[in-house]
DNA sequence: GTCTATAGAGCGATAGAC
DNA sequence: GTCTATCGCTCTATAGAC
């Protein structure tokens, strides 16, 4: 390897896009969606700030490919924690999964769904979306029926609360229990379920 | 009245604190915090950008200045709406009036509780944000006793993901029903009280 | 106490060299 | 395909006139 990488001088490189989506998802994830910031994923990977709009429109563009690929992952932590035949302990589950990856990455239905990235009509982004929904509405047709929607809208509510909330280190900071937060945010999906469904 | 006001040449006011405070809560419940800008907040009053920075120390001590303003409206809208005896009716319609006020208003636990307000020291803002905290724990005391920092907990996160769902547009995007978020809000929180305390 | 003016920074986006 | 350079904009905050 001659000559070390990341350098500020000139190079090229392998797979940029690839690479501007790494550094793009750790970008949303520490500054959230509105400071996300183009230039400051171009200057993470050591890469000029012009470089990214070789390969993507504009910076909602980039936002939405960025945030398709973050709602892929989500999709993905919630389909590998809500594998409980009870459709009650997966719905759940659902929750907590859902409630720890959007506090930590800073992606879930409100940037999936924000109406800027609507926009940029990125396909993957709709997808993962649907995809993420099914996991929820799934478990709750089984539960609820005619109800699923409601009871879906409910611990969705529910487990994006906790996302918020702990994002932004309102659970934590007095915490005087060291139950984690995807145990927490279960359990109060688990008891609106049995409340909401009798 | 000689001379219309909100000209854009000289002059000079009232009360511009208090007119820059009323202003601050109109930009923060359409920005929101991370979009808060004192510029604007300025321009919308008439004045320079520089004269907020006479009466505030500097864009946190404001935003912590307006954030108390509007956690003041928040407990009273709560307090005005959870007047029930029964305390899990009392609770239910506090987490509604919380969904509505933080929808609208943009300012709920998070911000309260933002670690960069807290650098704020605002004694105001402590304050307001104990008083909302107490029209949730109060009940929660009545209804689960040692439980209650848990149901409070569980209550809120639930209120506050009505809330941010609902103010991104999430909620309101491809609705079904006409239900109000209120109404919608408070029903999910007596389900979730009903199934936390039995 | 409010103004004008400005410094200094960051960002989005484009033009043109290589 | 990436770079350098730059424009235009917005923001925070300060200095100094009035």
């Amino acid at each position: 390897m001659p000559g070390g990488p990341r350098q500020r001088g000139r190079y090229h490189h392998g797979d940029l896009p690839s690479a501007l989506l790494d550094a793009g998802l750790e970008q949303l994830a520490t500054a959230g969606p509105a400071g996300f910031s183009v230039a400051e994923v171009a200057r993470r990977v050591g890469v000029s700030t012009a470089a990214p709009y070789r390969h993507f429109t504009d910076r909602d563009g980039f936002l939405a490919a960025v945030a398709a690929r973050a709602a892929e992952r989500l999709a993905a932590a919630v389909a590998a924690a809500a594998t409980d035949d009870d459709p009650r302990d997966r719905l759940a589950a659902a929750a907590g999964a859902y409630a720890v990856f959007v506090a930590e990455h800073r992606t879930g239905f409100d940037v999936v769904y924000a109406p800027a990235l609507r926009a940029a009509r990125d396909a993957d982004l709709a997808a993962a979306g649907r995809a993420v929904m099914a996991l929820f509405l799934d478990p709750a047709r089984e539960i609820a029926g005619d109800g699923a929607l409601e009871l879906t809208e409910q611990v969705v509510a529910l487990a994006h609360g906790y996302a918020t909330l702990d994002a932004e280190g309102f659970l934590t900071a007095d915490r005087v229990t060291d139950v984690p937060t995807a145990t927490r945010a279960r359990r109060a999906a688990r008891a609106l379920i049995d409340g909401a469904a009798g």
